[in-house]
DNA sequence: AAAAAACCAATACAGTGTCTCGACATGAGA
DNA sequence: TCTCATGTCGAGACACTGTATTGGTTTTTT
């Protein structure tokens, strides 16, 4: 027996730890969307068997929260921006960017109470920002308000782009995209406003977009925050 | 061979038709959540086949399409409401209790674009609330605007109750309910507004805060419509 | 050195969405 | 009325999924 019939040692196994599983997963995600991370995948990409995860996560929805947690730490703001405003403006915008980097994020955000070690700091610096502006509760519900916007902005935008990526590279051919469908509904002349809309209505960059209504929400915190009564 | 044991007729199948598949899925997901909708069940609730639902849908996802849309038809309001802020304001509300009655909807909401009828007529008549009151592009980033924000409300109300009923039904606990982790985290001392806003922070109705935050993004759309150039 | 504990891979199970194919029923043509 | 073509339907198969169990292997403790 040579050294090269030898047989490999019976490949050592990796020490494992909620990290890497976590950035197994995330990377599977970024690849394939959320629905190409399975158990076995992500345990496979660590050379180790399925059931091994079980030892650092009890189920799959865990892995999940862990895998948005985690994408919460690249949200984290280095320093802490002078206004209460600019802080919650580049908070939403870099939650937005990382939905972009992370596709997936949009299917996941919102799901279920960010409670992990990262989205609470995030939580806290955006408070943060606001406390002693107005009475907590005030403070609260305007990073409430915020958050639901750009929560549901992120998602729509996504599903919008997952659906210009599927019918082919339209994005103003909204009608012709989604298929002859949309075509015919609007044809119908049951729907007058929407009809003008896709007629008449200008191409928005989808950034840009996002950032108005983010700041017309901002301006109405702005509003409450200095009368707070109303 | 009595009538006792003549083997009952094949099951002449019932004629099948969308609207009663849809009308399956629904009921099954309202008893046990979206996870709870598989084609194997909603068929076996038809006395069908799974197959035999391939021949009005081609995929679950557009199942899932038809769903949402279904949900729409129960938002369309019945006349139009006299003014935009009205309008929008119950048609939020709608979806709200929407997403109440049918808990998936919250899963879903946001995570496609809505192209069926039943939504496009909701958005027709939200668009036409609106008409005339602006430039199209502004009455759409309007309608945007409202749209990302109780998207993202509704969601995160969602997503709270669940986690409510499945820590026990805790409420205010929030610290206690969702275990040890969070009491632990906000102890370290990191979180000093998050631990002032738990210790301080009055409980509030959902439906209220729901409320409050749709006033001020409508207080935020109204004051654009009246000065379109900010 | 022996015993105990911890760990981990393999197997198993019940379920999923979807494809393929053979049987059966129904309609048309002779 | 009999036959043949057509098309619809369902049983089974396939490749997966998340998770429980189990029995062997390694590591630690006594």
């Amino acid at each position: 027996m040579t050294v090269w019939d030898r047989p490999e040692p019976p490949t050592r196994p990796v020490p494992l730890d909620r990290e890497r599983i976590v950035a197994a997963a995330i990377a599977l995600a970024d690849e394939g969307g959320l629905e190409a991370v399975s158990l076995r995948k992500v345990a496979a990409r660590l050379d180790a068997g399925p059931m091994r995860l079980y030892g650092y996560i009890s189920t799959k929805e865990e892995l999940f929260d862990l895998m948005v947690d985690e994408v919460h730490a690249e949200i984290l703001p280095e320093e802490r921006p002078g206004d209460w405003r600019e802080a919650l403006r580049v908070h939403a915008c870099l939650t937005r960017q990382a939905a972009l980097r992370h596709e997936w994020l949009a299917d996941l955000l919102g799901g279920r109470p960010a409670l992990g070690p990262n989205a609470l700091a995030v939580t806290e610096t955006m408070l943060a920002a606001l406390d002693g502006l107005a009475d907590i509760d005030t403070v609260m519900r305007a990073v409430e308000t915020v958050s639901a916007y750009f929560t549901g902005a992120i998602r729509r935008e996504v599903a919008n782009l997952r659906a210009e990526r599927a019918t082919g590279l339209s994005k103003r051919d909204w009608q012709r995209a989604s298929g002859p469908h949309v075509t015919k509904m609007l044809a119908t002349g049951r729907f007058p406003t929407l009809a003008k809309l896709v007629h008449d209505g200008t191409e928005v960059d989808a950034e840009e977009s996002f950032a108005t209504g983010l700041d017309w929400v901002l301006d109405a915190v702005a509003a409450k925050l200095a009368r707070p009564e109303a």
